[in-house]
DNA sequence: TATCCTTACGGAATTCGTAAGCATG
DNA sequence: CATGCTTACGAATTCCGTAAGGATA
C-alpha cells in the first residue's frame, strides 16, 4: 500500500472513473495509474471499482466503504506535510481565502491589511466564488478557510464558524513611483508588489508569459477574481493592479457614499467555514482571530474536534 | 513520504528511542531505520527527533505536532486493510477478544458459543489480562474489542459502551474420541480444534515447534492465558485442551454449585471498549450484539463516531 | 569498552514509461 | 473508427542490507 495508489484512487472517483485523466492529473503514465488501481485492489482483496469490459463505470459496494478511509488517508498526509512547514518556517507559507465577492469586497480588506502588516511572510490568495464554489474549494483542500453567508453550515464534512451580523446599504461615494512620468516596463513594474487576476482568469496566463519571457518573477502580493476585488486593494496600496481596461472608470472610481438600508433588508450572518480534520498552520489561526476576534484559538479548535458553535 | 517512514517514526516512539530495537521490531535493519526517519524529516523540513550527539533521546515541539497524525495515518492504513478483508472475505478472518480472567471465564463463553455456531470460520483469539493490559492491547491495535469491568471508561482514546451489571456469587459446583484407548500422537491430536495457552506463555512455543517438526499445523480453536480458561472451553466441547500438568485437579473439575452473594459486594459495570475511530468487520458487529443485546450495529457505529453512551 | 547512530557502497528488487493488444460505444 | 483499459517488456531508478566510521555513556 502506498499514497500513489490512494491517490489514483481518489482521483479516479473525482474525475468520473476516467483512467486517463487521472494520469494526466497525477503527472504520470495511464497504464501507470491502471496498475496501481489494480495493485490495490490485489492487496485489499477487493474490487474497488466496477469494470464494464474494460472501461471503468462506478464504484463497487466495498469500493464505496474503501473510499472515505482513502480520503482522510490522503488528507492526513496533507495534514503532516503542514504540520511539517508550519514549524520549518514560522509565518511562512501560503493562505488561501476563499471567499464571495461582497466578503472579499467589504469585509475581508481591514483583516488583510493587518494580517500581512503582522505576518509580511505568508504569501495571501484569495479565491472568490459563489458559496456553494467556497465549499466546494475547501472540501477540495484548495483553500484553508472560507467566508460566505450562505450554504457553508449544511456541508457535514465542514464545520462553520459564525462571525458577524451584517445588513445591507445603499452606495452613492494619488503620489506613486510610477507616476513619474517615465516609460512603464515590465522590469519596473516587476519592482512592485502586483495584483492582478487567479491564475487561470482574464488573462492572467498572458501576464505570467510576459513576466516569464524577460526571466521576471514578481511577486503576486493578492490575486483575485474580478476587478472590483483588486481595484480595493490597489487603493488600500497594497500594490499595484493589473486589470482589464474596460475595468475602469474615471467617474465611479473617485469617491463614495452609503446610504443606510438596514431596514430594507433582513439580518444575515456571515460564516466561516474549514475542513473538517484538516491541520491549520499557526498563521491560520492568527488570520481567523484578526477577523472575527471572537474565533481564537481555542475556540476554533474546539470546533474542529466536534463541537458546535452557537451562533 | 510511505508508511515504512511512518512505522519506523512510530516504533521508535513506541519503543523509547531505540533504533536498533525498531530494526528488529520492523523485521529491517538498523540503518535502514535510520534513513527512513533521516528521510522523512527532510521532507518535512522539520527534526522530529532529539538528538543527543547521535543518540535519539526524545521528541522536538514539531515532533510532537506531527506524532498524532502520524498514528491516524497508520490506523487508518489498517482500517483499510480491515475494510478489504470484510468483503473478501465475508464472515473469515480474525477476531481478537482482550478480557479479564473474570470475564473470560464467566461472562464469555454463551456469547463465544453461539458465535463460533454462527460464524464457524472466524478464528477467535482470547487475550486475559489485567484491565490495563486490555485497554492497552486495544489501543496497541492487538485486540479487536476488550471486556473489563474496571479502568476502560477513562481512556480518551477508547469508547467504552455499558454491558451489563452483575453481583457477586460465591461458588461451591466425557466419551471423546481420543479415549477409545489407542496411543495419542501429535497427528492424532492434530485432527482436532486445540485449546491452549497464547504465543509466549506457559511453554507453548515448545507445542508450537512439536508440531511444527512434524509438519503439522493444528487449527487452534481458541488460546488463552490461564488453564482455568482453557478448562471452561474444554468442557463446552469446543476443543482438545493442552495445558500444564499441575493444573488438573481430579476432584475440582467435576462438579460445581453457586451461592448467592449480593448482598455482600456491590453492584458492577462491565464495559465493552473499541478502539476509537477502528474499522470494525461486520462479524464485530454480530459477536458485540451477542454478548450485549442492547449494542445493536447501530449503536455501536455511533458511539465510534462521536458520542457517549448512557450506562 | 560497549552501545548506538550515521555514512558509504554495491547489488537487487521495484517502478515506470513506451509500445502493442483488445474491447467497447 | 475513436476512445480507453490492459498486458508486455526493457531501462532507469530506488531501495535495502552489509560494512566501516564515529560519538557517547
Amino acid at each position: 500500500m502506498n499514497f500513489q495508489q490512494l491517490r489514483s484512487v481518489r482521483e479516479a472517483v473525482r474525475l468520473g472513473f476516467n483512467l486517463t485523466e487521472v494520469a494526466q492529473a497525477l503527472h504520470t503514465s495511464q497504464p501507470g495509474v491502471s496498475r496501481q488501481i489494480r495493485e490495490l485492489e490485489d492487496e485489499l482483496g477487493v474490487e474497488i471499482f466496477v469494470r464494464a469490459g474494460k472501461r471503468l463505470t462506478g464504484l463497487t459496494p466495498p469500493g464505496a466503504a474503501v473510499l472515505p478511509i482513502v480520503e482522510r488517508l490522503l488528507q492526513d498526509a496533507d495534514n503532516l506535510r503542514r504540520a511539517g512547514a508550519d514549524y520549518a518556517q514560522q509565518g511562512h507559507g501560503p493562505l488561501a481565502i476563499a471567499a464571495t465577492h461582497s466578503q472579499a469586497r467589504y469585509a475581508l480588506p481591514p483583516a488583510v491589511r493587518d494580517f500581512r502588516a503582522s505576518h509580511p511572510d505568508v504569501q495571501l490568495q484569495l479565491h472568490q466564488g459563489s458559496p456553494k464554489q467556497v465549499a466546494q474549494m475547501l472540501l477540495d483542500g484548495e483553500a484553508d478557510l472560507g467566508i460566505a453567508t450562505e450554504a457553508l453550515a449544511q456541508y457535514p464534512d465542514l464545520v462553520a464558524l459564525p462571525c458577524y451580523r451584517w445588513t445591507h446599504a445603499v452606495l452613492v461615494p494619488p503620489g506613486h513611483a510610477l507616476l513619474d512620468g517615465q516609460a512603464l516596463t515590465l522590469k519596473r513594474l516587476a519592482a512592485f508588489p502586483l495584483i492582478t487576476y487567479d491564475a487561470g482568469y482574464t488573462g492572467r496566463t498572458h501576464i505570467d508569459e510576459a513576466f516569464a519571457r524577460e526571466d521576471l518573477s514578481p511577486a503576486l502580493a493578492l490575486t483575485a477574481m474580478d476587478a472590483d476585488v483588486i481595484k480595493t486593494y490597489v487603493e488600500l496600496g497594497l500594490g499595484v493592479g493589473i486589470v482589464a481596461s474596460i475595468a475602469y472608470d474615471e467617474e465611479r472610481d473617485r469617491g463614495l457614499r452609503a446610504l443606510d438600508a438596514r431596514h430594507l433588508f433582513a439580518v444575515n450572518m456571515t460564516r466561516l467555514a474549514l475542513k473538517r480534520g484538516a491541520y491549520l498552520r499557526g498563521y491560520v489561526y492568527d488570520f481567523i482571530e484578526s477577523f472575527a476576534p471572537t474565533l481564537t484559538r481555542g475556540v476554533v479548535q474546539r470546533a474542529l474536534e466536534g463541537g458546535a458553535v452557537e451562533d
